[in-house]
RNA sequence: GCCCGGAUGGUGGAAUGGUAGACACGCAGGACUUAAAAUCCUGUGACCAUUAUGGUUGUGCGGGUUCAAGUCCCGCUCCGGGUACCA
């Protein structure tokens, strides 16, 4: 019988469709549950490219077998449909996003309905419904109710914070403004990145190193304006600490272990000559404090006008200038060559009461720690360099272990930088009483931050580089806040039971150049009275595409529920995500995010695990062949000419090179999964893209690649629905063997997401059997069985044609049997020095003495040898023979 | 600069410290066909030798540990990703 894919391809769809085969099961008794997610597309105009379907068919894969395996499983997909596309499309069209959004999860939708992934459609969300977003809004109200207990290292209401009484006899607006300022979700003026192009801001964590936007590759520049903020570092601990727990790749777990950066060290406040203020710095290594011979602020510091003094006011007033035109990139372009200006003003060291001058320079950021430094440039390559450049002084204090004495005195005179650690030197002083000389840097650390902590000059100190998340955009295509600013300064969220707050329907929606959102363009939504008559006016930002993701996997579990956020029952049997498939693309921001919403959420009880990921699994990105001229100058892929295996240009016959890149439109070298599916079937689609290498490498698409599981699918299929090769009885005891060592393989694969060994496995088998010729029906539908989570529409069709009428979705999966595998011979290889000669075959039971005697007396040993003496034999059982051995 | 990966045939890749190159692509030869496609069969790391059996060499480079290293350790090179005047 033919392989006739698309038919087969499009009833068993069908039959998927209309029997609503995939719905999550409702009986919540089952202990065994699986709750498998993929992480849920933006719904792009493009459509579907081969990337998608790579983590979907994994997760589709996991998920049909998890079924067989008895489990419910919960296999949900939606859509993150709010963005910038759809908004920039209706800017230029006039086209409402929600028509633009509808057509463009159509097509999803219908590409991904034709790869056969075995998604609950009646779980299907989408963040632009209201009926989804108000639970956003919800959230939302929930951050703004509440604060962080430190002392339980707790969210907790707003309602049981305690205020202090010198705050309450102050009156309510400080009671008020002291509340706010214990708020996860604040309000307030922030200096931000803003894109003139986009009329927009940007979080820190969407500014490019090259000082562009992430979203439209414009420069950035710097503004203040009025912003929601999320205290996301108040969870900085609870965030790190839970990174330890979790089923994810290491790397990704570093990755947000640095980016929260947590480090040790003390606040130390230096005095300043002739000023009341104090400069406080923050440092990790207070043990250097004696070698600290000059201190840098940041331009943006706030102490920097008093600071200066008139003298120097205009050199560092024209400084601060430079600095605030400056990029990100000017700034790291400028790595090389510091710049900075002295204030005109001294600071003391408070270990050995010397003065040091202050400098500004924009080396130093305002964002972490103080925005202050106290340099060591002795032991320290940027200060040093900065010193050298500005003839400020330099004090080594660590003993450098260096054996070359010319070398050695450099360092000691400061005329090198030494940056390795060693015994302290120079590092006492008579008049304050300190001294660390001769200790280690542990040692120094402590007794130094305990000597400031007693003259109440510091204290140790814990500083995360994690920052405030700045949680709103001038957008109109995105949830809005639930907040409105009243006329007598009040700022209120609204009622629960007002949600959702929609969004009005406009005219145009550009924003507008004074950074306001384009809803401040709706009079009518705009504004509002309470019942007392007194005028408000509705937040005109909206909340960024994070806000839909960092919640919706809860959604999935319950997405019709209109009177709560997520069934609590149902959560707490769906909950934690068992497996989470995406792009490591959001190692850092949507993985972060989430976790911090889900800690506050569990923080209230309103779900009841504390990570909401167990498992995550990164996939690799699918690149595509290219081709560059000898210069290195791209072509298009339409423009190519293959010839006997070399690449020639169409038009100018030049040769080019082939190389691998990223698919983009400008290179024409994006894969359509449509045309696959036309011409090869889904499921070749499926098992080319789980073939092509591990899943989470980044690897090339080769169309050549396909050609390979497709004839594979066509073999297997034409061997199994042949009549003539399945017969009854006994099944042949190579082929029981290669069966069951198959099933094993394949489950044991699946569990470890190694799909491209489970299909080579299952081919392996395929060749043995069609070389045998025939099966027993039994061995037919076991295969059928292992094969039916990698190709389900080739599978169910063979399954049907084995006598079945229902779905072989639910069929339990295959248990293999050890004593069809076991073997009563071993071909053990024989090894000199660890040199493979020959092979022998002996009985697995076979005691190490014996072999070693079998295989002395063997003529092929002895030819090996010759004339010398074995000193040693290593036998390992059912493995290896060394044989070791001098001449 | 720092952090994390990676480097295996013409290509994608396989290999709990134990026979390197499974499986697949490509290529070559053959069968079927008027022909092509499809399908099937055989061969295929390199080098040397050969009627054949065979031998030498081989996992980016240089060392080391081990009876045995693609795999573990040390030092490099190159490539990819992340990140940055982060004190």
């Amino acid at each position: 019988m033919d392989y006739t894919f698309p038919e087969i391809e499009k009833r068993w769809q069908k039959y998927w469709e209309d029997n609503k085969t995939f719905k999550t099961p409702e009986d919540l008794t089952n202990p065994k549950k699986c709750y498998i997610l993929d992480m849920f597309p933006y719904p792009s105009g493009a459509g579907l490219h081969v990337g998608h379907p790579e983590g979907y068919t994994a997760t589709d894969i996991f998920s049909r077998y998890k079924r067989m395996r008895g489990f419910n499983v919960l296999h949900p997909m939606g859509w993150d449909a709010f963005g910038l596309p759809a908004e920039q499309y209706a800017i230029q069209t006039g086209t409402h996003p929600s028509i633009t959004t509808r057509n463009n999860c159509d097509t999803f939708r219908r590409q991904i309905k034709d790869l056969g992934l075995s998604y609950d459609w009646d779980k299907e969300i989408n963040t632009t419904d209201p009926r989804y977003f108000k639970w956003t809004q919800w959230i939302f109200i929930r951050l703004y109710n509440t604060w962080f207990d430190h002392n339980l290292q707790k969210g907790r209401p707003v309602s049981e914070l305690p205020v202090p009484e010198n705050i309450k006899k102050l009156g309510t607006i400080e009671v008020i403004k002291y509340i706010d300022s214990q708020r996860l979700a604040y309000y307030d003026n922030a200096q931000v990145w803003w894109c003139s192009h986009c009329c927009t801001v940007c979080a820190n964590e969407e500014v490019l190193n090259d000082g562009s936007h992430e979203k439209c590759g414009n420069k950035v520049e710097k503004r203040n304006l009025k912003q929601w903020m999320l205290r996301i570092p108040l969870y900085a601990e609870r965030l790190l600490k839970g990174i330890d727990s979790l089923n994810w790749p290491e790397g990704i777990k570093d990755m947000q272990r640095n980016w929260i950066g947590r480090s040790t060290g003390a606040e130390v406040d230096f005095s300043i000559e002739g000023l009341i203020e104090t400069l406080t710095v923050f440092t990790t290594r207070p043990d250097t404090l004696f070698g600290a011979t000059y201190m840098v602020i940041a331009p943006e510091h706030p102490l920097v006008g008093t600071i200066t003094t008139n003298d120097k006011k205009k050199s560092v007033e024209e400084y601060i200038k430079a600095t605030s035109l400056k990029s990100d990139l000017d700034r790291t372009d400028l790595a090389k060559e510091k710049t900075g200006v002295f204030t005109g003003r001294y600071a003391i060291n408070p270990v050995n009461r010397k003065q040091v001058p202050i400098w500004v320079a924009d080396y130093v950021l305002t964002g972490y720690g103080t925005g202050a430094i106290m340099a060591v440039p002795a032991h320290d390559t940027r200060d040093f360099e900065f010193a050298q450049k500005f003839h400020l002084p330099v004090l080594c204090i660590q003993d450098p272990d260096v054996s070359d004495p010319v070398q050695k005195k450099r360092i000691l005179e400061g005329a090198e930088c030494w940056t390795q650690d060693g015994k302290y030197i120079n590092s006492s002083d008579k008049l304050t009483g300190t001294d660390i000389n001769g200790l280690n840097k542990e040692a120094g650390i402590a007794l130094i931050t305990k000597w400031l902590e007693s003259k109440n000059l510091g204290k140790a100190k814990i500083n995360y580089k994690l920052r405030d998340w700045l949680f709103s955009r001038q957008r109109y295509w995105g949830e809005p806040f639930p907040v409105i600013h009243w006329e007598d300064g009040e700022v209120s969220v609204m009622n629960d039971n007002d949600l959702p707050l929609e969004l009005p329907k406009l005219e145009k929606y550009l924003p507008s150049e004074s950074g306001e959102s384009p809803l401040a363009n709706s009079e009518e939504w705009l504004n509002v009275t309470d019942k007392n008559g007194r005028k408000g006016r509705r937040e005109t930002n909206t909340m960024p595409q994070w806000a839909g993701s960092c919640w919706y996997y809860l959604r999935f579990i319950d997405p019709g529920n209109d009177t709560i956020l997520v069934d609590r029952e149902k959560e707490k049997y769906w909950m934690p995500v068992d497996l989470y498939i995406g792009g490591a693309e959001h190692a850092v921001l949507h993985l972060l995010y989430s976790r911090f919403w889900h800690k506050v959420l569990f923080d209230l009880g309103i779900v009841s695990t504390d990570e909401p990921y167990k498992r995550l699994f990164n996939q690799g990105m699918i690149l595509a062949f290219a081709y560059e001229t000898e210069s290195g100058s791209k072509v298009s892929a339409d423009l190519i000419e293959e010839r006997e295996g070399k690449y020639f240009h169409r038009d100018t016959g030049a040769e080019l090179r082939q190389i691998v890149a990223k698919m983009s439109k400008s290179l024409k070298n994006v894969v359509n999964p449509d045309d696959v599916v036309s011409k090869y079937g889904a499921d070749s689609l499926r098992l080319y893209e789980m073939f092509m290498g591990p899943l989470d490498v980044t690897k090339p698409w080769d169309e050549k690649g396909v050609k390979g599981v497709f004839g594979f699918l066509g073999r297997a299929f034409r061997f199994l629905s042949n009549t003539d090769n399945i017969i009854n009885g006994e099944e042949d005891t190579e082929i029981l063997k290669g069966l069951h060592q198959t099933i094993k393989k394949v489950e044991w694969d699946i569990e470890n997401l190694h799909f491209n060994t489970a299909i080579s496995a299952m081919m392996i088998f395929l060749n043995l059997a069609t070389k045998k010729g025939k099966v027993t029906s039994e061995t037919a539908s076991t295969f059928t069985k292992i094969l039916s989570p990698f190709a389900p529409h080739m599978s169910e069709e063979l399954w049907r044609l084995q006598g079945h009428s229902k779905s072989l979705a639910y069929e339990p999966w295959p248990e293999f049997n050890e004593d069809y595998m076991k073997e009563d011979n071993f071909d053990y290889p024989v090894s000199f020095n660890g040199k493979m000669r020959f092979n022998i075959q002996l009985p697995v039971s076979m005691t190490k003495d014996e072999i070693i005697k079998i295989i002395l007396a063997d003529e092929r040993t002895k030819k090996w040898l010759g004339n010398a003496t074995p000193s040693n034999i290593i036998v390992v059982p059912n493995r290896i023979v060394n044989i070791v051995f001098k001449n």
